[in-house]
DNA sequence: TGAAATGTTGGGGCG
DNA sequence: ACGCCCCAACATTTC
């Protein structure tokens, strides 16, 4: 074949890259597109700082295409109309781009190809969903057996991770319309763009000797430690691919020195099938996205109180855990694992919000901010979902700060307010008598806030409201 | 990938 | 020595 796009979406990364390995291998010359997507680019889940990374991630891509001999192709506009004119104008026999499974991509992607050659390739994920599923050939709803068929099948058909093409062969002529500009103020220090920075990370966090992946099961709960891959960007764009890092995960249980640290490079491994988990649920049922995955918690009757939503996405709960860990998220765009689990327990079950206001404010201000894991997330945390928490699961924040911080060193890292507060008094500072308060120059109700509601009180309100619904939709 | 309530056990103080 | 109580520590059940 003469000519053929790479048409990037979600896969900003050479290694790896099936879609690319394939159009290189078949086209003697190939233009590495990316289209802007006003509908992506404008909707109301569209953040500006994951727009930052990406723009700032194209910036990247395009360096490391001009180093083999190609360079990137940016476009502004409805994909359709952009890619009929280039395949018309340039004589393009075959579109190659990695599938992507969230509802909107699936449906610009059918209807695309209904007039235009576009042929999918895998490469978001390891396993399809419309392979892995139950012998009855209905989708797996339970992780365990989920995670248990996945790992039988994936050592079946063994790792075969491609490559960067060494030289990509793209028509000088090509021009890029200008390339989109970084979002001021939205740059992420802790997520330099780019592959070389991302495999640099996931190299790092798995290194034979040094890696931290050998302490993971225990370190990552920690919450004032870097205990963890922090990939998530990466995964979210495709600057890194799923099997690079299932690969690096499965070489750590392999080269692990004792059951240990064997044991928690596994539990890396099990969180990147959660992933592959939440992606399956949502190319299964996409209507988890508008509504509970569950029927009978379906129709909670949430109090949605806005003053105690904007306190929550403020950081100003009164609960130093919960509040550490939002302001953790509003500045930097990623938030430590255990830190969303507390947060969205405390928003969903201490003050009754529904959980879809909160993962809409987490595709808001996350960089790996994705449809499938955010909406995964939120309906295990509200007890909603497929393979669930139970819903009498309530996160006490206190407790949660003792154990994961029990020094408060996260807490002291985002609350400057709280940052001279006795270790004591650290998750509980509206416990300080007043001479505490004085000498930490901390006074609760206006250096710091009062607890927004009594968390015991919370927990009993909202047992009793999840129980009522469940009995009303029993009857 | 909780936490609270409740139950059980066993050591030690004490009359 | 013995029974009784207290309570911490742990286990089990319940939400």
């Amino acid at each position: 074949m003469e000519s053929a796009i790479w048409w990037i979406r979600r896969d900003l990364r050479l290694n790896d890259n099936p879609a690319l390995s394939r159009a290189v291998s078949l086209a003697k010359s190939v233009v590495p597109v990316y289209v802007l997507d006003p509908i992506l680019i404008q909707s109301s889940k569209a953040s500006p700082r994951r727009l930052d990374f990406l723009y700032r991630g194209l910036k990247a891509l395009d360096e490391d295409l001009r180093s083999r001999g190609s360079r990137l192709v940016i476009r502004q506009g409805d994909p359709l109309e952009i890619l009929s004119r280039l395949v018309r104008e340039c004589e393009v026999e075959q579109i190659f781009a990695e599938e992507d499974f969230s509802p909107y991509a699936r449906q610009r992607d059918h209807r695309i190809a209904e007039a235009l050659p576009l042929k999918l390739v895998g490469g978001s994920c390891a396993s399809h969903p419309e392979s892995l599923v139950k012998d009855d050939g209905t989708p797996y709803k339970v992780f365990t057996p989920y995670m248990r068929s996945w790992k039988a099948r994936y050592e079946n058909h063994g790792d075969l991770l491609l490559s960067a093409p060494d030289f990509i062969p793209t028509d000088p002529e090509w021009r890029s319309e200008s390339f989109p500009d970084p979002v001021p103020g939205e740059s992420a220090d802790l997520f330099p763009p780019g592959e070389g920075a991302a495999m640099e990370r996931l190299k790092s966090f798995t290194d034979p000797s040094t890696g931290k992946i050998f302490g993971y099961a225990d370190e990552r709960n920690i919450m004032a430690v870097d205990g963890t891959a922090q990939v998530s960007p990466y995964l979210r764009f495709g600057t890194l691919s799923a099997r690079q890092c299932i690969h690096a995960a499965q070489e750590a249980m392999r080269l692990s020195p004792d059951p240990a640290s064997r044991n928690s490079a596994e539990v890396w491994l099990n969180e990147l099938i959660w992933r592959e988990f939440y992606l399956a649920i949502l190319y299964h049922f996409p209507f988890v996205l508008r509504r509970s995955f569950r029927d009978d918690l379906r129709d909670i009757p949430w109090r949605n109180d806005s003053a105690e939503f904007h306190a929550w996405c403020a950081g100003q709960t009164g609960y130093p855990v919960v509040d550490a860990a939002m302001r953790q998220l509003n500045e930097t765009g990623w938030m430590h694992n255990r830190g969303r689990m507390i947060v969205a327990s405390f928003l969903v079950k201490d003050l009754l919000v529904d959980w879809r206001w909160g993962e809409n404010f987490f595709m808001q201000k996350l960089l790996d901010g994705d449809p499938a894991a955010n909406n995964g997330g939120w309906q295990w945390t509200a007890g909603t979902g497929t393979d669930a928490a139970p819903y009498f699961r309530v996160f006490n924040p206190i407790l949660q700060g003792k154990k994961f911080d029990p020094q408060g060193k996260f807490v002291k890292r985002w609350l400057p307010e709280l940052s001279s507060v006795p270790e004591k008094f650290i998750h509980t500072p509206w416990e300080m008598p007043e001479e505490v308060q004085k000498r930490a120059s901390c006074t609760i109700g206006s250096d710091y806030p009062q607890p927004i509601v009594d968390h015991s009180f919370a927990r009993k309100r909202v047992l009793d409201i999840f129980s009522r619904t469940k009995d009303a939709y029993e009857q």
